[in-house]
DNA sequence: CTAAAAGTTAAAGTCAGCTTTAAGTCAAGC
DNA sequence: GCTTGACTTAAAGCTGACTTTAACTTTTAG
């Protein structure tokens, strides 16, 4: 398979394929005149690499687990492990985003004199704390 | 006060407060010696953009409610339409957030041979494409 | 008066995850 | 054999919200 079926195939630009390899996610390919062929089952551990990604982890973080992954290695402690971490970090994403939408609503209700009256009063409280202590 | 006593008060680098300034978020202050010297009431103002940028809006977002806001004008439905639209971000993020974790749990609990197999299923349902359209 | 602390500027650097560009090589169809 | 499209590389560019750096000036404390 050439490198631009894959990236078809994978729902990707041949580009990022490249990327990949030069980050160590990707096995460098068996070659012809210098161009990449790939096996047929590179498209899975594409697809793999795609949906973890898509799961919201950093091309970091895949690449450590699927380091010492083989072919039919069942889901192990390693992964697991990250797992739980990644559910802990949507957890806490979650949470911040329904305090930014309850206090989105607030301002749309409220009948504060101006923004600045409204916001300072909201400063005061715990909530912007709550926000700050987890900035980005 | 001086840019080092704004940005303390405000919990913000110096450097933040010039680049809110280039970005046109802050006006330019009175000088002494080529020194920006505060009025008191910027404090607020930085506090309002802090708060803003926290609740998710882009920095171009806030100057553009930002601009025309007079000092006690009352929360207007420029602020409201963009509030509205914010809401709805956040909305997806959420469930975006909630599909993930739900497939991680997924991940921690099911009986596929291995890690490849079980993407692969779940790539052939419905999620990893509802995921894939908010790629990010 | 002097030394250190804090201020000034423009420009470059940072992070991630790629894409784009430039300049060139290879492969496939006719 | 020639054109066209796909491929190759390294390096630069993109986004956003800043920070850092370098070289310099001003203010403040002792």
């Amino acid at each position: 398979m050439k490198i631009g079926d894959l990236a078809s195939r994978a729902g990707l630009n041949a580009s990022a394929l490249r990327y990949y390899e030069k980050m160590g996610l990707l096995a460098s390919p068996y070659r012809t005149g210098g161009q990449r062929r790939y096996p047929g089952d590179a498209l899975d551990r594409v697809l793999l690499i795609r949906f973890a990604s898509e799961m919201g982890f950093t091309l970091g973080e895949i690449k450590l687990f699927l380091h010492g992954l083989r072919d039919n290695s069942p889901v192990g402690p390693r992964w697991k492990k990250l797992a739980h971490r990644k559910i802990g970090e949507i957890n806490d994403s979650i949470q911040r985003s329904l305090r930014l939408k309850s206090l989105l609503q607030h301002l749309l209700q409220c009948s504060c004199a101006s923004l600045q009256v409204c916001v300072q009063r909201l400063s005061l409280g715990p909530n912007l704390r709550q926000i700050a202590r987890h900035p980005k």
